[in-house]
DNA sequence: ATGAAAGCGCTAACAC
DNA sequence: GTGTTAGCGCTTTCAT
């Protein structure tokens, strides 16, 4: 392969560097405008099949690669979506971005993926940022308090809340059924003959923490005998680690307890673990999610499952839809939760039978 | 507050979806020119302040948000940063990336993050999508084989490797003390009398990886009497189950065993407790980066700390000077590692003592 | 089937 | 100080 000699082309090596060529570049190589380049880059019918492989040459020889940039200027469409999360590193949410992010690559789109910390600033701040850029639609997953602001901020821009249920009852979403998976969760427990469960809650702006504190109240209502203590925090694990220390401080403690994620009653179990306390021998506990922590041999946490893929692929689809036709009727979704039974949770203690 | 009345204003009312103000709507209501309204939206000096206050009251009223995508068109500059991760579900690459984000979002900048699964032709699959989008430059901490790849699919683009060393002498980059962290570490295990040490090293095209394998072979080879086994594989905790059954299986397993990273250590440490042994008395078992899971009481494993945070900010910092200064001589930071002994190892069994 | 030309929303000369 | 204007790289009528 020689190179060509081109004489007197303007800007023959003149700097090192050469701008990436653009349309006309491309236009001017293959001899034809820059239209039919980018109809041929668009795959649009109209086009002899000459003419196509004259600029598909072009582009191959020139390494063209069009400006999605220009393209969403004109076009009104950036290709690019958001995924809305509390905490990155909260292991839920990797594991729900990484799905989302193959679905949205499959249909073209780049996903962006922000860590809001729940705090509500911070999400309108995020959202506002990617809108002057021209954002296509987002995908809600964190569950600060910030459903007005951002609905209002961006009020005509797709969006489906996933892990949590919006207040507002015309946004699409899809959600795990925590209020049926904490019934059964707190039933587990009662069956196995705890009559005093602690429930580490969680902020109490989050509806996904509200409706399991509301399943495990139901649970725990139905049975006339047994008594609950709630502590509220966060959704880490510091805030687990709190809620022990507060259990054990006060003498009281109950013989069960269930956190409102796996994150956070991976802390709670640290703090029973240091407190010497046997799980489940001395005492039993239960979390949310079903992160891939839980179940694994080192804790074998029993936790109530989310299909984590299915809310990702479902959420992607349903926002797909909502970018294609403008303005369908809100989608809701409720997904199955399962209860997963490992080795934190065991029968009450022989001392604290009735 | 009262609704005014615009009689006759063009499109009053005309369609619920009215499309957002443009700098030169702002111009039209503030009674100056677009050109005087872009002064105003970048602080230029040269505008009266009466001037100035006029246009941001427009600004305001119009609710107008410059547009970052025409702004990139026209300056060639998007804003906009990524990460590249080998796996944002490894729960190293999360606590970098917030610190990152943190970083950019300061300075203005935009951070995208890119989870390659250590595929090369991901990598740059996800490099050119980001490029059309005028991506300004990028933090390389995923440890594929792509680096060639990726140097000449964007030759002008400025990039800062972390985590693992560039093969290329003229790219700047902030790594761990890989090395010499791996020889403290098998020096430690040296001295609680251990003599037959495996490795579970992860993939051979990893550098960093590569240069912790290298310490360990070092501290080895300086102790005439100690024997050393080795297994490749990737980086997760399945990698290092399917390690631990191997030892497991040839029945000459090693008393102490290092993972290349605390991840794939974890999925270790899961099969030797499935296999009923007992950490530290039975086999001891120890890992690299520090990630918090490996601190927690849970766990308590014994691990060489990276400082992250440090490796996040001084990327994030000397990529921003690669940013403003175009052509200046790379930049190359080696960070000292820490020690971190916890609970999973200690002395060698005594039928194993000389 | 192809081309000419008018923008998309902005910045950056250059004029006044 | 402020306005005019020519693009940035593309898509999209509308002619031909």
């Amino acid at each position: 392969m020689t190179a060509e000699i081109h004489p007197l082309d303007d800007a023959v090596a003149e700097s090192s560097h050469r701008r990436p060529p653009s349309i006309s570049d491309v236009a001017r190589s293959a001899g034809v405008s820059v239209a039919t380049v980018s109809r041929v880059l668009r795959d649009h019918p109209d086009v002899r099949s000459a003419t196509r492989r004259l600029v598909q040459q072009a582009v191959q020889d020139l390494h063209y690669r069009p400006s999605s940039l220009a393209r969403a200027l004109v076009t009104g469409r950036s290709r690019m979506l958001a995924l809305l999360v509390s905490d990155i590193a909260n292991p839920f949410y990797p594991q729900l971005a990484r799905c989302i992010e193959r679905e949205a690559a499959a249909s073209g789109y780049t996903l962006v993926i922000c860590s809001t910390d729940d705090d509500p600033a911070e999400s309108v701040r995020y959202l506002n940022r990617l809108m002057a850029y021209g954002l296509d639609g987002i995908i809600h997953a964190s569950v600060g308090e910030d459903e007005a602001e951002l609905l209002d901020a961006a009020p005509d821009l797709p969006i489906v809340f996933t892990n949590r249920r919006p207040a507002s009852s015309d946004v699409s979403f899809v959600v795990s059924d925590h209020r049926r998976g904490a019934r059964r969760l707190t039933k587990h427990l009662l069956d196995l003959g705890h009559r005093h469960i602690g429930f580490i809650a969680g902020p109490s702006h989050a509806s996904n923490a509200n409706e399991r504190l509301l399943g495990f109240d139901q649970a725990m209502k139905a049975t006339p005998d047994a008594r609950s203590s709630v502590i509220r925090g966060g959704f880490d694990p510091s805030s687990g680690r709190a809620a022990v220390r507060e259990w054990l401080a006060q003498g009281d403690r109950p013989t069960a307890i269930i956190g409102v994620n796996d994150s956070l009653t991976i802390g709670a179990l640290e703090s029973l673990i240091e407190a010497r306390l046997r799980v489940p021998e001395d005492i039993s506990i239960a979390g949310f999610d079903d992160v891939w922590l839980a179940s694994s041999p080192i804790v074998g946490l029993t936790s109530v499952a989310q299909d984590i893929d299915e809310l990702g692929r479902r959420s992607m689809q349903i926002l797909l839809e909502a970018l294609t036709a403008p303005r369908g009727r809100p989608v809701r979704q409720v997904l199955r939760s399962s209860l997963q039974i490992r080795k934190t949770t065991g029968p009450v203690p022989p001392q604290h039978r009735k």
